[in-house]
DNA sequence: TAATTAAGTGGGAATAAGTGGGAGAAAATA
DNA sequence: TATTTTCTCCCACTTATTCCCACTTAATTA
């Protein structure tokens, strides 16, 4: 119950299942997750007690009547869906969640502390290619955390 | 009885009938609901007792004698209809709802905690495109919500 | 190194969900 | 009133999902 870490790369099945890896399932609380759109093009699964807290904030801040409100609500809330871990150790990934993230066979999968990812190996690959030069000069900022 | 959320795509059959994904339709408290035209190109769908609550709000603070107010409840209040689920599942839809949403065969239903929309799929991509970049800025505006 | 266990993957059978369409009742039109 | 149309209710088909078991490969242990 220490670290919910680690990049895993594994298979989603001709059914849509995906195995999570025994190093962060065991970090997780039950065999219930929730699923939802990441902002990039990748799916967040998050224990359902930490969504709550997600869910709430966002709901609070947001309202039907306002355009950035909703924006918000379709796309981080309206997505997400409760996935149950079979005995075998994988989840079912909805359909909409699925062509949403582009999975297609091989999947990354990246524990994020407090929340999982999971990615196309392509996009994922793409994310990384375009991303390498912004990456440096983020670092570059965060030059003010020491350890 | 837990997250009314989840984002589907069902078929508007011929006859103007419409299946609820089980995933909501467990949700519902019965087997009545309220649908109204949404501020965007969408249905609103909600629990009776739900759209009690926010009709009665809306009537509250608004007055046949301002214009502002008469747009309000023209376009919010007035097209309220009562639907009721079959045993399979559908609701039909009134036909100057569809139009008003401009249903044509391919919907997509979305789950947003307290109400349930509907969306033409064109429609829907439509205004997903449309408002990429301002999702990603107001994504940008959530940073102060952590987990 | 062989034996044993565990992790990940695949697939069949049963079940459930979504979809289409017919028959009869009710409503609208002529 | 006769005819047509619309709406309900019901049944049937197809596709997707779930449950269960088995295989392969990797890791662990003796």
């Amino acid at each position: 119950m220490e670290l919910l870490t680690g990049e895993f790369k594994n298979t989603l099945d001709e059914k849509g299942r995906l195995s999570l890896p025994v190093r962060l399932r065991s970090e997780l609380p039950g065999n219930i997750l929730v699923m939802t759109q990441g902002v990039d093009r990748c799916l967040w699964l998050f224990a359902p007690d930490q969504w709550k807290i997600l869910s709430q904030k966002l709901m609070e801040t947001t309202s039907p009547f306002q355009a950035r409100s909703r924006m918000v609500q379709r796309r981080i809330i309206a997505p997400a869906q409760e996935v149950e871990i079979d005995k075998a150790g994988r989840i079912a990934i909805p359909q909409s969640l699925r062509e949403f993230a582009v999975l297609n066979r091989e999947c990354v999968i990246l524990g994020i502390d407090k929340y999982i990812e999971i990615w196309d190996v392509d996009q994922y690959r793409q994310y990384w290619n375009e991303n390498e030069a912004e990456f440096r000069s983020a670092a570059e900022e965060l030059g003010s955390v020491f350890l």
